[in-house]
DNA sequence: GACAAGAACACGGA
DNA sequence: CTCCGTGTTCTTGT
């Protein structure tokens, strides 16, 4: 699943290709997908003209023309391509193309939204998000942390909280901030919590910087490079700790589940 | 905290007492016990005449005339009391006098409730009261089991699901059906319903007939005598177990405690 | 555990 | 945690 790195990546591709581009028509072959019927898709988004491409946690954010958007979140294994002569894989989900013959599709391997959000519309699930963690100041960071009383790791997952960290980067970042997922807030020092903040910002700057993950595609369906060698812990069940040697774990953290180094990450009250 | 047994016996005192007995005036000291302005009970409750006073959990309602319903809740530490002759303690928090001279007044240590409530009108804090316990039979006492993953303790004392047991004869209650206080209650077999079911029903009925606990007063200011001999477990940390000889434990369940013992009450999944 | 209100958590569904 | 809805449990305050 695409988190915040990949989207980054991926709307700053879609930004500069598609700004300015008129959707000429869309097929859409999953409707459960969508916010509204097809028939209103097919009436409603053609002859839009793309203004803007932003990211907006795990949501890819096109703002259209008369103040349209379109809101494209990918759930699990889904990838967004670009595309310029028609060729597509068989599991396809959606198409737009633009007037001069290009377009995008939408692959999904489970879960995924396609919505399109007219003028006075609101969008329920992206007008939740917290703030992106990249424009939240240390200052604010601590005071969103204030008086909450659940384990860090589902913090930081609740797009409510913060917008765009998943379960895959979350593990770099526990691991860099020496923080076990486990930890009730309350419990964190300030100490910890500063290490806990300067460690989202260089995960996740570093992410994009190198492209996404090295198992994500972007739009050009380019793996990008962040991986083994940034991520010494994640997914290395038995494999040894770079810092201190110790056996990884692997434990359960609520409904997901995480690798952690014992001695590194270890639990106090 | 008076609970069902000792709210079962003020109300039939009060019962017995008050009935026909018509509202001369009413004194507030503390209206934040109240669900409406001094002014309004001042204006609505004198000449409304007592038809009946019930149990209803740990609140005692009074049915009065012109469908009026006085409902109190004792909360912790609270205490109701009759008089004859005006004769008031110094911390007393409201006084209800009659038209013959006699009257109720009441104290209260930290919480509890005063209200009246009008023909038509709802009362949300005891609309929500589970069924009396021993009102209910072992089939409906099984099927209010089904589905809950709770403990069973916390289930027990949450009135929602059945009405007037506190932290007080709960200890009784799961030390006499042998049953560990944060057992979920899927765990339980059949037995150990059918064990809890009775008693629930020989713990309060026994409390019933012996007046309440000994360390409550009822409505003539006289204390019960459910105490020492009834409850051999309960607040008897190190204690021995009469049972077994094993020494008794004081635990934590949830924001309650509790005194059990570690061989009769053995947990089992 | 008296109760309310809100947070946190668990589960099932799409 | 992909996200939601529902329901339940836990926390905190009065």
């Amino acid at each position: 699943m695409p988190e915040l790195p990949e989207i980054v990546v991926i709307s700053q591709q879609m930004d500069n290709t598609l700004k300015g581009k008129t959707v000429a028509s869309v097929s859409i072959f999953q409707p459960k997908m969508l916010n509204r019927p097809v028939s209103e898709f097919m009436a409603l988004l053609p002859q839009k003209t793309v203004v803007s491409v932003r990211p907006l946690g795990k949501w890819i954010l096109l703002q259209c023309t008369e103040k349209f958007r379109l809101l494209i979140n990918l759930g699990m294994g889904g990838e967004i391509l670009y595309f310029e002569k028609e060729n597509f894989p068989p599991d396809i989900r959606a198409i737009v193309k633009f007037a001069e013959g290009s377009g995008f599709f939408i692959t999904l391997w489970w879960f995924g939204y396609f919505h399109l959000v007219g003028p006075n519309e609101s969008h329920p699930m992206t007008d939740i998000l917290g703030p992106d963690p990249l424009e939240l100041s240390e200052t604010d960071f601590f005071r969103v942390l204030e008086k909450r009383k659940g384990q860090i790791k589902s913090f930081l997952l609740n797009q409510k909280n913060i917008r765009g960290i998943g379960n895959y980067y979350i593990q770099e970042i526990l691991y860099r901030a020496r923080l076990h997922p486990l930890r009730p807030i309350p419990t964190l020092s300030g100490g910890e919590r500063k290490r806990l903040y300067q460690a989202i910002q260089a995960v996740l700057r570093e992410a994009i910087d190198l492209g996404g993950s090295d198992y994500e595609k972007n739009f050009w369906g380019k793996s990008g490079k962040f991986g083994l060698s940034q991520m010494p812990i994640a997914y290395r069940e038995n494999a040894i700790c770079p810092c201190c040697g110790t056996k990884i774990e692997k434990i359960a953290t609520g409904s997901t589940s995480q690798f952690i180094c014992p001695t590194c990450q270890v639990w106090k009250e």
